[in-house]
DNA sequence: TTGCTATGTAGGAATGATTCTTAACAAGGA
DNA sequence: TCCTTGTTAAGAATCATTCCTACATAGCAA
């Protein structure tokens, strides 16, 4: 996928973003790559063209790019750990909204292994489903975001769900 | 699941690790909850029986108890945010050696939204299929660490490897 | 072409999860 | 009871990410 600048720019418009030489720089060198790389490999791939390129201009326009649905977070989850001792196969049920994770627990979705789109020369260990959407509280309530695809959640957002749900944490103790 | 102290002392002298107050405390937290918490979560929680006890000892015990494989983190990929131009459906292969994604694309994987084990009232928006294993280059050399099951794997060693991309990536530019 | 305005960018500081280092402590076997 | 080795605590360090703010600029309108 080799696109031209004005590829870029023509999609940038589209979604009624502006065409800034950053901008194209950093969705130019994320289109150009199979690898998914981290905001951080970008921010150093991109240094080389424009040397005064901030690590905030990246992960500002990453969030952009994101909000556009031109650009997908690979992990949702970065942010921190989350454990279970549960270590039996089972998948995961992820609220967008409140952060809640559930189980369930499908004969199916533990089978997957044998998928035929994964190549041979590749040795499964272990494999995870995970579906994200929203529980029935947040479907109504405002950590519900209706206008947004699930790959336009904002780290920023979900930071702030953090915060808040430790401030609560916090009070109740 | 209300396990007794003698339960959870059996549980790790089976696994040949020493049974502490702070590590029963830990593991009875975990164990008592389907929440999937993070460490800080489960550090508050504990600290209010143990007060003394640092972020750093929840740390390294669920690092234990992950090793032995009586705990398994959620979340593999909470260390950074990967980033993805391909906005299309589709899924992950993760090699566990060198940190690799490779996109895999396949209708089946596509249409696990359908499944039956997703409760009604949960509302789905996107899933994920993530394959953890080790790609050919890395079942053979020193990435492959072989005797432990893939929730094993320390995020110590995740964030070595990753200083070691890094300072790659530093010496090549 | 010029000027205006909203948006984008850079710099620096702040935040917060996690890890490192080191020294004291304690579980469990001899 | 003593010793050894694995655990724990404290504090500092690291690093990704975000916040704040002032300056710069893309894109529109005149």
């Amino acid at each position: 996928m080799q696109l031209t600048h004005d590829d870029i720019r023509s999609l940038f418009k589209g979604k009624g973003l502006k065409v800034t030489p950053q901008r194209v720089a950093i969705y130019k060198a994320l289109a150009g790559t199979t690898c998914h790389p981290t905001a951080s490999d970008l921010y150093h791939q991109v240094a080389r063209d424009y040397p005064m390129i901030s690590p905030n201009t990246v992960y500002y326009t990453l969030s952009t790019l994101r909000e556009a649905g031109l650009v997908k977070e690979v992990n949702y989850w970065h942010d921190q750990a989350r454990f279970d001792a549960n270590v039996t196969p089972h998948h995961h049920l992820i609220c967008l909204g409140c952060r809640t994770i559930l189980d369930i627990e499908n004969l199916a979705l533990n089978r997957l292994t044998s998928n035929s789109a994964i190549p041979q020369e590749f040795q499964v260990i272990d494999h995870q489903v995970e579906f994200y959407g929203y529980c029935r509280t947040c479907q109504h309530s405002s950590n519900r975001n209706s206008s947004a695809p699930a790959h336009s959640i904002k780290a920023q957002h979900i930071r702030r769900t953090h915060n808040e749900q430790k401030s609560q944490r916090n009070e109740k103790s």
